[in-house]
Formats: C-alpha cells, sequence, structure tokens
DNA sequence: TTGTATGCGTTATCAT
DNA sequence: ATGATAACGCATACAA
C-alpha cells in the first residue's frame, strides 16, 4: 500500500466527504456540485464544459458549488463518452541524451497551453522497445508525437492508421512529420572548413535505422563534392561519447583532416578521446557537432557545431498534431552553423 | 508485432470493425471478445484481469479470440470502476537541468517494470506553476513524484492529503520522501580542500526555497569548523550556469579560495567566468560542483563534484511511491565525492 | 434554458 | 465456473 495521509480526521470533518478505504476523500463528482447548487448534473456537466451557453447568473452559482466543493473534472471519465483523453503521448529514443531536453521542453509547454498533459517514454534506441512504449502510451492519449523513430515505415504506418501520429525528424508516406532542415547549417560548416583549407572530410554516422542520420549523410554527399572536397563515411558504434571514442582508429586510418559529426554526443567523445592520444584539436583534426546540445560549449576547445533549433521542434509536432497548424504549411526549422574553437585551418602537409 | 495489418481493406473485411467518424477504426472491445469467443463480457474480463480463476482451457481459448481481434484494454474505462489509473506522476523543477536525466529515467522504468506510464510535467522552479502542474496532473495519477518541490510544507500536506505522494530531495513530517544523504561526499570534499591548503571556503547557495539547499549549507556549517575551516554563504541569483557566472564578482570579494557549489551549473558558470577573466582554476580558484551532471567531467579542468545517484533515486521514488518498498526502510543514498581537475592546492599568500 | 435518460468499456457483486 | 447486472463519472441526444 501506497503512503497515505498522515491523518485524515481533521479533514475528513472539515469536508465532510466520505472516505474511501484507503483513508483519502472520495472524489467530488457533479452530482455533488448538482445537489449543492440545487440543479441537475447535466446542466452541471454544461455550466463547467463549455461557458457559453446558459444564464449568467446559473451558471456562477455552479461555479460557486464546484469551486466550494473543490470539484475537479475526472479526465478518465470524461474519456470515455468523448473519446479524448487531453493527454499527448511523446516518444524519445534516450532519456539521457541530452537533445531531448530543449525538445520535450517545448512539446510539453506547447501541449500545456493546449490543455492537455504530456505522457513521456523512452525506446533506448531499439525498435522493439519503441513499439513496447508505443503499445503501452497509445490507448491513453489522443496522439503521439515519435521523435527519430527506429521503427520502420510500415509499422509507423499500421500505428498511424489508429492513432494520430507526428514524426521528428524522420520522412514516411501519408504521416504527419516536422522536420529540421539540415543544408543550411552543414553547407556553412563545409564552407567554414574548405576556407580552412579543408579538402577531405569524415562524416561520422549516426544509427543506421536513423533516418536524419541517411539525410545528414546524403547532403554531405551532395554539397562535399560540389565544393571540391572529399567526403568518406566512418561507422561508430553507438551515438554516444563512447560512439565517438571508439570511432578515432578509424578516423585516423581515414586520414582526413577534418569531421563532421551524426550528434554532439559522437563528436565530444572524439574530441576527448583525440586529446587524451597527444592530439590537437583543431590543430591536428577539426571537428563539427551537430544540434548544439548542453555541453556543446563547455568543452575546450568548445565545440563547433550545426544547431538544431529543438525546442521549436517539439513545440511544432505538438501544434500539427494537435491540428493547431496544417503539416502541409509547416516548413521545415532551420539549421545554422555555430562556430567555436573546434575547428581551424587544416595541419600542413 | 502491431495488432492491426498496414492494409486496411483486408483488416476492415476481416475483423468487421465499425470505423469511427475520424476515419480511424472503433476500439476491439470485451463484448466484441466475448461474441468471438461464445462467451460472457463478464468472463472475459475475468479470463483476462487475472488469469489464475478459470478452467485453463477457456482462459487459453479467450485470449486467443482477444489477440486474434487485436484487443487492448482500455485504460480509461478500466479506471472507471477501479480508481487506478496505473499512471504516475512526475514533476521536476526544470527540463533542461541535465540533473533530471537520470532521474525521469530511473523512474520512467521503475514505472515501467510495475506496469505504470509516467507523466511528466515541469514547474519551472516556481511555486505557483508546481501547483498548477500538480492541480493539472492530480487527476489523472495513482501516485505522484515531486522532486525537490518549492512549495511549502502546508501546500505539500495539502496535497498529500488527497493523493499519494513521494518527495525526492525534500522533508516534510508524514509525506513520504527519499533523499541522499550529502554528508559523506560533503565531508570527503571538504578533507580534499583542508588537505590542498584551503582554509577558508565559499558555499554557492541555490533557490531560497529549496530543501536540498538548505541541508547542504547546514552540513557545511558542521563540518568545515570541525576540520578548523572557515565557510561563508555566497548567493547566486538562479541555480544555473548564469547564476555561477554572476557570482564571479562576489567570490572574489569574499576572498576564499575554494568553493563548493549547490550544483554542478553554478559551478561550471563560475569556473568559465573565472577562466574568462583571466582565473586559474584551480590554481587561483578551486571549485567544486554538486550533483555530477551529464557535462561536469566535460570541462576543462574537469569538474570537481559530488556525486549524486539520480537514477537510483528516480527509481527508489517509485518504489516507495507504487509500495514497493517501506518509506520508513528506505535509507538514503550516499553521495560520493569525484575528484578531477577543478581542485587543487590553495594559492600562496 | 434546464432536466431525463442513455451509453462509453470495464470491474465487481451478485446469482446461477 | 460462468453469466446477468449494477455501478464508475461524465457527456449528450432528446424531451420538457
Amino acid at each position: 500500500m501506497g503512503p497515505v495521509s498522515a491523518d485524515s480526521d481533521k479533514a475528513a470533518k472539515k469536508t465532510d466527504k466520505r472516505p474511501t478505504a484507503t483513508g483519502r476523500r472520495a472524489a467530488v463528482t457533479i452530482y455533488d456540485v448538482a445537489r449543492h447548487a440545487g440543479v441537475s448534473p447535466s446542466t452541471v456537466s454544461r455550466a463547467l464544459g463549455k461557458p457559453g451557453r446558459m444564464s449568467a447568473r446559473m451558471e456562477r452559482r455552479i461555479q460557486d458549488a464546484a469551486a466550494e466543493l473543490g470539484y475537479r473534472v475526472n479526465p478518465m471519465a470524461r474519456a470515455l463518452p468523448t473519446g479524448r483523453t487531453h493527454t499527448l503521448g511523446l516518444i524519445v529514443t534516450d532519456f539521457t541524451n541530452p537533445v531531448y531536453f530543449d525538445l520535450v521542453r517545448g512539446a510539453e509547454r506547447a501541449a500545456g497551453v493546449a490543455g492537455c498533459t504530456m505522457v513521456l517514454a523512452e525506446s533506448q534506441e531499439s525498435g522493439e522497445a519503441e513499439s513496447n512504449a508505443v503499445e503501452r502510451v497509445r490507448p491513453l492519449v489522443d496522439g503521439l508525437v515519435l521523435a527519430a523513430p527506429r521503427l520502420d515505415d510500415e509499422a509507423l504506418t499500421a500505428i498511424a492508421q489508429d492513432t494520430s501520429l507526428v514524426l521528428i525528424n524522420r520522412v514516411v508516406p501519408d504521416i504527419a512529420s516536422v522536420v529540421v532542415d539540415v543544408r543550411d547549417g552543414l553547407t556553412a560548416a563545409l564552407d567554414h572548413l574548405r576556407a580552412h583549407g579543408h579538402g577531405s572530410i569524415g562524416y561520422l554516422s549516426g544509427p543506421a535505422r536513423s533516418w536524419i542520420n541517411a539525410r545528414r549523410w546524403e547532403v554531405l554527399l551532395e554539397e562535399a563534392p560540389r565544393r571540391g572536397m572529399h567526403v568518406v563515411e566512418i561507422q561508430t558504434s553507438e551515438p554516444t561519447l563512447a560512439g565517438g571514442r571508439d570511432a578515432l582508429r578509424r578516423v585516423r586510418a581515414a586520414g582526413v583532416s577534418a569531421l563532421v559529426a551524426y550528434n554532439d554526443l559522437i563528436a565530444i567523445g572524439l574530441l576527448r578521446e583525440a586529446q587524451a592520444t597527444g592530439l590537437n584539436v583543431p590543430g591536428d583534426l577539426s571537428i563539427v557537432g551537430f544540434d548544439d546540445i548542453f555541453g556543446a560549449e563547455l568543452t575546450t576547445p568548445g565545440l563547433s557545431t550545426i544547431r538544431v533549433p529543438l525546442g521549436a521542434l517539439g513545440e511544432a509536432a505538438i501544434h500539427v498534431l494537435i491540428g493547431r497548424v496544417n503539416p502541409e504549411e509547416h516548413e521545415p526549422a532551420k539549421t545554422e552553423f555555430v562556430r567555436r574553437q573546434s575547428t581551424g585551418p587544416a595541419a600542413a602537409r
């Protein structure tokens, strides 16, 4: 049994509500309010539901009664006849990845102003866990936001079939999504690197199932040659600090002088590992991260990175989900290259 | 595997569900399952609810029927008669504060294994916003966890009166809570500083309404004199990087050679501001943070800090909440001093 | 404008 | 062991 109130005597006496078995008071219902105000329950429902349609005095009386009794609607009970729970779900791959801080905040705030509460779940970078999370959350919510889902198109389409779905940084036919346009930031980064004499760069790639990873690599593949630069993909084991550290061997083998990473975590991991082995950044190696998470500016040198407006992304996803904005009209958020100190002139050969 | 097939025509024909107005299919209910299995709805409810009490063959048949139809219980409908929603709430002060990453993860996982889903809300360091968050979430959940709440004892007691409540890092009479014992880590840090010749240290304090801030300061006040060290409190404007930066002026004025901060954010803010003004850390100033958040090891020098087992804390809070562990038996998690490079010998006078 | 009656999907209390 | 039936709290179509 969970912890219950310390002493229920006083409370019970004061507000005259039948106590439940747990010792906590039973909730006040519209029936209580109705009796207190001398009207019928349905009138109470109306007065509280949509404050427009009745005599102002009556409405006022009911509101007073409700306030006096401390009435609060029971979301579950309301959800049954209406089918709407006023709850939205957000599923991210990894709680501890700082990218999601601002995204979650943006989503939660947008949901809040829309009168909805957020339920959060984590998919731990695995398709199966993601599927479980979706199944657990789905019956509870009016709609679902999946951030960078790892499920395949088919699975996502199946989900979209019976629950409103918005994807972040993933595009699937006939499913609403909110994406960032990585081209601006990426080309700015490439220009910056080229101006510093880097002719050959490496892309530290992200999860194979990640759509946005493929997207980033694709744009690089388009834009680098256009600038007369070579670009190679360098695999990482996971999109974390450890993944970045592990990649150093392959980075050195590749012989590139500059890198763009799938995310800041990988970039920072590599940065630190490089320094640990005596390399100078940016003297020997220039590194560009992605996202501009908390921590990117804390390293020495500060991490040059491509900033993604995460908060705006989370907010936009909710807006699309609740229909406040048409997915068609929603235009991709722009990315921006943030120059710090982890990038500099290429070492002389 | 998803319960519905990608191809809606086949599925619609095969399972004969009436489509809703939105175009999405109506949910399968126990009535559908009952008809399909040739039994009554109440039997289905029992078979699925508590797999013990009926003929194994019947039970099996019902489960098959449910699976075939893709039945999933409706949490809202279930919550009505039972009063239990299988949902737990967690309210933190600030989503973007890295301290909460692990805490949220720990809580979410513990909730998950208990078959509950988490709803998350943010109170933005304000008592009023916290109160709103509580009110919004409360009717939805079976229990609530408040991390470092800013509300006063009275308000919290009132909340505890009609919803199960567990506090993290806050102690209020007759309310269950989960706290860390800061003494171990703090004394280790003090010993470390004294061994390096620091005789006078400053405490960069946190929010005035924060119980854990008072607690940290109190222990410092006890333990520093015991070691023949002076200790002064230095106010900060907010428990963030900016708060740490702003405090530098007062730190220099205070003339201390070492600092312990309320949290890592403040410590890092101060560290960077000190460096920006030409000070050497730890040469001129030794700095100890608190929590060991992501980012603490990324600075140069790496931040010495007092590690708090956040994940375990979040998990413990949920365990207490769902009654898996008695609040009395729950013993405070221990803190540990993590020595990095932001602390060193006091400058010669 | 306000009240009456019914249903939402489940669990629980009865009979059987 | 299984089936009928009554809540649970709210919204709503309909009657007044």
